[in-house]
DNA sequence: ACAGTATATTCAATATAATGAATATCGAAT
DNA sequence: ATTCGATATTCATTATATTGAATATACTGT
């Protein structure tokens, strides 16, 4: 039943989901807290948690306690090229349809709302 | 709300079945008619059929018709590298969790139940 | 111990996917 | 025109995913 195709298609599914995609697009660039996830997606926690458990569970995150944050970082190095080449493939259809095909890169700036160590330090720094 | 992420959702949604991922691995090889996948991966006929619309609807394969039977291909160069990065992450996953990752490559052989002109042919040559 | 903040879990409702069975279409050959 | 083989579609059923709301847990500081 199991013949490694499953646990491919795992991957994959994990994968199939915009919220999921753009999780690891922002742990792509650093680890980051559920509320700083929050944040920079504008979504609503309990929403963040349960896109993160799909992900760990497929093995793509890894999670680490630092006090009262969680961070969650890319399992592997492998992923970021993974994510890279789902995007080539979709350009490369896009172009074949003739739509084009748009990133809004996540990317909360200095108005983030986030309150985390990560987020206060960014916000002195002026970043 | 289609954001782009959306587009690479729908992809990785489309690999995200065992089925499709070997359909789509079958076809990195040459392409293929229905008959021939069908004898290939030993399911049934009307089940190879869905699954092709699904790969068909999200842009990853071709389809081209030829007498009586219908030849579909890999939609795009770019896709048996995603393919490749797929199973790259896959291992990197099992090494971490130390569950060995073997793949049963599908492949049909000579006594292939399929009586395409290309299964046809390869029986004359003895392949 | 208590209050507050960060994160996780559970529950329920709805939507979508997977799958088998039956049937329809389309092209080739007679 | 009819039949046959190849492929596609439809329908029904079950399984799984999505999502919001509510609640629970876990850590921190007082």
């Amino acid at each position: 039943m199991d013949d490694g195709y499953d646990r491919l298609a795992a991957i994959a599914k994990a994968l199939g989901h915009p919220t999921r995609l753009k999780i690891l697009e922002v742990l792509s660039q650093e680890e980051a807290c559920v509320c700083h996830l929050e944040a920079v997606l504008g979504q609503r926690q309990a929403y963040i948690s349960q896109q993160l458990i799909r992900l760990r569970e497929a093995g793509l995150v890894i999670d680490r306690r630092d006090g009262s944050n969680v961070f969650y970082a890319l399992a592997d190095d492998s992923i970021e090229p993974l994510l890279e080449q789902v995007k080539q493939t979709a350009l490369a259809i896009a172009a074949q349809t003739g739509d084009p095909l748009v990133f809004d890169v996540p990317d909360h700036g200095c108005e983030c709302a986030c309150t985390c160590p990560r987020c206060e330090a960014e916000k002195i720094r002026g970043v």
